[in-house]
DNA sequence: TAAAAATATTAGTTAAAACTAACAAAGTTA
DNA sequence: TAACTTTGTTAGTTTTAACTAATATTTTTA
């Protein structure tokens, strides 16, 4: 396929999941347990399991048969980069495009994993702008700049139906 | 899992790219063969025949076996918002964040299936209104933002490895 | 500590979306 | 028009990532 195809150290959308599900309850949870990753992820335990022998096959995380799950150092790496986008991405469509933040969480948890490192910094960049800049001026306000974005505007108008997103 | 999955009337990013790549050659070529089609979205024959049968089943293209394909009006506007996600998203990527036209293009071609319509709206505002303000202003001008965007910030440092993107 | 509950694994199935190899149909050319 | 080429299809395979049902292990509780 044109897009999508995983390319030799690449991911999946479904494995980079995992990893960061991992990470995620280790923090809150202090372990990850099969169940816990489940629940997380809305997926049946033997979906995790098999996950995880994939990914300890990759190096990636430490498990063995009925123990206690952890991610590598790389395994850490990959889950700290997939969350700091999806952090990135969270920030930039509440906090600039003042998307609902559930919405925002949602997207974030699709655009995560097809976007690029480069593009993430540079998105950050954006939302410190906004920050920094847009939303201090007279002129073009926090308000303003809320009104400007609800504005219907012509011509380029996106045909989505209803149905679809 | 968690997300990623295929809601009732969702199409998958494979399916959603058969369409574009349909509409497109269409566009270009006048009409859209089996094998156009393989060579622009890098695939094998067989696999458009079974992607078109699918389609077909949805109601998206009209084919028969060794004859024309071609959009039904339902498959065209999926298309053109498939389209109209990946064009806006390019000039986001590259008329704001300034990246480079291949690089725009390959993100715009993996995130235009994860995006919704109204985020996308939303993107288009912001590009407009970079055109229309911040690189008209004397003090934050084009350059300016060039610079801005170019300069390394401290902390939010995302850790990615030079292998992953 | 024995029974019950929670947790985890194995084995086997399913679906999507690609692939190759082999065949069939259509179009081109000598 | 016969041979060759291009185009398209069928049949069968592979991989990924889910699933269910059954079983095993661990933990909790009565």
């Amino acid at each position: 396929m044109f897009v999508n195809k995983i390319a030799g150290n690449e991911l999946s959308a479904s494995l980079e999941d995992y990893l960061e599900a991992i990470m995620q309850l280790e923090k809150t949870n202090r372990v990850a347990r099969v169940s816990d990753i489940a629940r997380y992820l809305n997926v049946q335990m033997p979906s995790v399991t098999g996950a995880l022998k994939v990914l300890r096959a990759k190096g990636l995380v430490n498990y063995s048969r009925n123990s206690f799950i952890s991610l590598t150092e790389n395994g850490k790496k990959i889950a700290s980069t997939v969350t700091d986008k999806h952090e990135s991405l969270y920030r930039f469509l509440c906090e600039v495009l003042l998307l609902p933040e559930e919405i925002s969480r949602d997207e974030a948890c699709k655009i995560e994993h097809s976007v690029g490192c480069e593009t993430v910094r540079r998105l950050v960049k954006l939302v410190n702008f906004f920050n920094l800049y847009v939303f201090k001026t007279k002129k073009h306000g926090k308000l303003w700049w809320k009104q400007f974005l609800e504005k219907k505007l012509l011509g380029n108008v996106s045909n989505c139906s209803e149905e679809r997103n």
